[in-house]
DNA sequence: ACCTCTTGTGTACACTTGTTCACTAATGTG
DNA sequence: CACATTAGTGAACAAGTGTACACAAGAGGT
């Protein structure tokens, strides 16, 4: 029989929640997850989840949370290292994989949110990826490269961009993460992608299109 | 007691796809239903569920079948009734739209199984995704709209479509669906995206962006 | 040193789950 | 009509589930 064990403040919670993300990242879905079960994979009595949260969702709710702190840590990194304008998709792609692979089950859980049946859970995610475009938005006026685009228009875009970037989350999340070659294609395909949106943006006239 | 009742030959077989979708439709996501909770729904005994599914995960794969041929219908509509090429993208999403909100439980399984827990599943939807991307590849050329595309560009360019509009999926099925209001936005902004798309293409030189 | 609050533990209970089995009514085939 | 097959039923079981409760060990304040 296990003895009691006070450990540092915080650190039981941390647990469950890691626990969480890791059945995640091995390949459960987290609406599948049971309370039992992440307490077992985070060696914790059951009884324990309740000192910390209310039940699933609402640790569901908390990892949105480190999300957005994961999230604004890749934002910072892209600030900070893309230097010329003309690797800017370059680079931002290739932070934003590295990124997705180092914390593979944070984003993991961020695709499955999308789509995920708690509706807080869902509008959490949503939301930080409308602060995520805001801030692309807030950037690309910084760098006056998108002068000529309204700020309706601009947000269209920078939506689209982060829409599109989320989308190959799914994309990287189903390849092993060491194949590098499948990654490499990833990479190459979403760089395609953002160039496309932002060819487009530069020659929108605020009218129609095809 | 309920008496024993034969039906029509696969009656049972759709009541329990049926079930699945709707309690999908009702906000549960597919990895968390159990077997017993489908055949509840289905008004039919758990047992019965072995006679035509080995698990949840072939009803998934038998769902995904028949989501093809919703998206195939989808498609022809679209292909019928789009007569002006002007208005190529926004009959396109309007009948898309439509589609979605008359098989909301379909589109919804859909939204979910992109990162599902099921890894068939999974790979089922984008293999139909993929599929959807080619036929918009080949309608685009039949109409001789992207001639000065290579054919790995019309790829990317169509692929970047079919996603957009499956993200666009996760904000319709996200608002009430009779909420006309935020529907027309969602419209609007779908169109928005894919005209962005489409003028990106229209001026790709097969190059690098901005 | 005392008290209080927080956090982790073990036990318990009622309920749900997936799956097996034997039984039976309807159906299609000869 | 006889017969094999299919597709439905109910009972059963072991395992797992969420949650409530009472208890105890350490932390922090006074």
């Amino acid at each position: 029989m296990a003895e009691k064990q006070r450990r540092k403040p915080g650190e039981t919670r941390a647990k469950l929640m890691d626990a969480a993300l890791t059945l995640v990242g091995k390949g459960r879905h987290f609406a599948s997850l049971g309370i039992r079960e992440v307490t077992r994979q985070a060696g914790v009595v059951p009884t324990s989840f309740y000192r910390h949260f209310r039940n699933m969702d609402d640790l569901g709710l908390q990892l949105v949370d480190e999300l957005g702190l994961v999230l604004r840590r890749m934002m910072r990194e892209a600030r900070g290292n893309v230097l010329q304008a003309d690797k800017l998709i370059e680079e931002s792609v290739a932070i934003f994989i590295s990124h997705a692979q180092s914390n593979r089950n944070f984003f993991m859980f961020m695709a499955q949110g999308l789509a995920g049946e708690s509706r807080a859970v869902q509008e959490g995610i949503r939301s930080e990826m409308r602060f995520f475009a805001s801030e692309l938005a807030n950037d690309l006026r910084r760098l006056r490269l998108v002068d000529h685009l309204s700020d309706a228009d601009l947000d269209i875009t920078c939506d689209l961009v982060v829409r599109s970037v989320a989308f190959s989350l799914t994309d990287l999340l189903g390849v092993s993460g060491d194949d590098d070659y499948q990654v490499e294609q990833i990479r190459k395909r979403t760089t395609r992608f953002l160039q496309l949106i932002f060819v487009g943006a530069a020659h929108w006239d605020g009218k129609s299109g095809i």
